[in-house]
DNA sequence: GCCGTTTTCGGCCCGACTGTTTTCAGTCG
């Protein structure tokens, strides 16, 4: 599957070096297209028999994936690769560098990559460049400080909250009407590149100040009357908008995205002889909420977390999404008897603190070294513990459960007559994640498929900017977890949103069903639900197929289905 | 390079800010 992959970053690659040559912005654009949808494909490139049924490729990238499908060799990437020196790609991720100037570096003062630029610079090599004055330098001067540094994007479990403290400080300044976050935070993405706030106010200047002179600021990019851009001295790039108040809605729309949605939505109104943009749809009066747009285009509301371009414009009845609320228990969490921070009774006492009807306690298996992971006869004692809990408690159900080890075969970690006597088995894999994807396919089918399991925990083991993580054919896994009405979990823990939004999409349109879990270790951690919910929202996820919105009969019953 | 509810050719989203200009190109989102 990383097929798929390899190639979105060829194309996009593709699409930076026309740039910097200078070749039609609808051809790169073109090519980036085509690596969005290869980086949103669920099936791996290689098993669709027509690419060009992908919508955004056409012919002649279809031809370009096939030859690299057969060849393992792209031609005409090869080719645009070796016509520029590749450490100008480096040169384009500098803030303030775009291919315009990137060319002009390269041809007119021989820079080729990070290390030429420096040295032009401080030899002055710069200066007598035409549009390139003391200013200008002195700005690329300070980016290039952040190229080494800020090669990530953040976790939303950084930028969420970062981003909420930035609006609560804001807030009290005087004169505002309307504050909040947009851009790819509002649609809940997994990572964000940098935080958008867009406020209305009666007194901008004291907003733009009061932004700009925030103590965690360290470089003022741009400070307008609408506009302004900082750079946190953590890396994180903030930009503050400020719109009319009967505007807010246009703004709001236009700056959360996603881009591609929002150009679906421009051409949408053009052909209903209308103009959209980041003020107003014209000619209309109905500017001051996003509702009333979408109703104005004819639509429904969509909300963020779908605005991706993939299917919601298409779509006559958007579903009834998931949301915090309907979320009514919490089946896989730890206790001290592993590696976690509560004990039983603390863990319960959190869940009915949150209002729910189950909880589950799932420490680690005997693999689990590390983590201290139960033995046979631990886990025996740990059952036993915890069927005393649970009569002593009335307010909640609490489960007797495992996170039990899908070992590199396939194999589970307890044999089947321990793992009889549990409430709840939640597989998931935790050691060789590097192993192939036809290995890593066999090993999570034999777990879906085993009946004494319930959910599939975080089905790849990946890391959020660190570790790849397994990967299967998601479709198989898919078929056969619908097929076998075993549960797929949505890890909320934002390291981890696994599945992920893409795959998300695909499981629930292949019936299979999903679970979201905390995987709490300690209280705090049972906050991270909301990652995991927006996550769901993201792939379109209602509350009818997710076991942890199930009544407690329900799920019950469904733990007892086999 | 891609695409079609006017099109197989002729379009392809839109505006703010910066720096360098003296009316605008480049970058960004």
């Amino acid at each position: 599957m990383s097929t798929n992959t390899d190639l979105a970053s060829m194309f996009h690659t593709m699409a930076t070096i026309l740039e910097i040559k200078g070749e039609s912005g609808f051809k790169v654009n073109a090519n980036t297209k085509v690596a969005r949808a290869l980086e949103d494909l669920v099936e791996d490139v290689a098993s669709i028999p027509d690419l060009t049924s992908i919508p955004g490729v056409g012919k002649s990238s279809a031809t370009k994936i096939q030859n690299y499908l057969k060849t393992g060799q792209m031609i005409e990437f090869e080719a645009l690769r070796n016509s520029i020196p590749s450490g100008l790609l480096d040169v384009m991720r500098v803030q303030g560098l775009g291919p315009k100037k990137v060319r002009q570096l390269w041809q007119e003062a021989d820079v080729i990559d990070i290390a030429t630029l420096r040295k032009a610079i401080d030899d002055g090599r710069l200066d007598t460049l035409p549009r390139m004055g003391k200013k200008t330098i002195e700005n690329i001067s300070e980016a290039l400080a952040f190229v080494e540094t800020s090669g990530n994007r953040t976790r939303i479990g950084i930028a969420m909250p970062l981003a909420e403290s930035i609006i609560q400080s804001l807030q009290e300044q005087p004169g505002i009407t309307n504050i909040a976050f947009a851009g790819s935070l509002r649609r809940g993405k997994e990572t964000i590149g940098d935080i958008d706030i867009l406020a209305s106010t009666e007194n901008p200047m004291a907003l733009s100040d009061a932004f700009c002179t925030m103590n965690n600021v360290a470089i003022v990019q741009a400070k307008g009357e609408t506009k302004c851009s900082v750079r946190l001295e953590s890396g994180m790039q903030v930009d503050l908008r400020v719109v009319d108040k009967s505007k807010f809605g246009a703004a709001l729309l236009y700056f959360t995205g996603s881009k591609e949605h929002n150009i679906i939505l421009r051409e949408r109104a053009i052909k209903q002889h209308k103009k959209l943009n980041e003020y107003e749809l014209e000619p209309s009066n109905t500017s001051d909420t996003e509702e009333a747009i979408y109703a104005d285009l004819g639509l429904p509301f969509l909300p963020p977390e779908i605005r991706e371009n993939r299917g919601e414009l298409l779509c006559d009845q958007i579903p009834n999404l998931i949301t915090l609320q309907d979320i009514r228990s919490d089946l896989h969490c730890h206790t001290t008897a592993s590696d976690g921070h509560m004990s039983i009774e603390e863990l319960a006492m959190h869940a009915i603190a949150r209002g729910y009807h189950t909880i589950a306690v799932t420490d680690h298996s005997q693999s689990q070294g590390q983590a201290n992971g139960l033995k046979p006869k631990r886990l025996l004692q740990h059952i036993e513990a915890i069927h005393t809990a649970n009569a002593a408690i009335d307010a909640i159900t609490i489960l007797a459960g495992s996170e039990v080890d899908i070992l590199q075969d396939g194999t589970l970690d307890y044999e089947d007559e321990l793992l009889a006597k549990l409430d709840i088995v939640v597989a998931s894999p935790h050691a060789a994640l590097s192993q192939s994807s036809s290995e890593a396919t066999a090993r999570l089918l034999k777990a879906i498929e085993h009946p004494l399991v319930h959910i599939i925990g975080h089905p790849t083991g990946r890391i959020i900017n660190k570790r790849k993580g397994l990967e299967p054919d998601i479709p198989a896994l898919i078929a056969a977890a619908a097929q076998h009405n075993t549960a797929l979990e949505i890890n909320a823990n934002s390291y981890r949103l696994d599945l992920r939004d893409t795959h998300l999409k695909a499981a629930v349109d292949g019936g299979a069903m999903l679970s979201i879990n905390t995987d709490s270790h300690r209280p705090v951690d049972f906050e991270q639900l909301r990652y995991g919910i927006l996550t769901g929202r993201r792939g379109w996820l209602t509350p009818e197929k997710c076991v942890n919105c199930f009544t407690h009969d329900k799920l019950i019953a469904w733990l007892r289905r086999n």
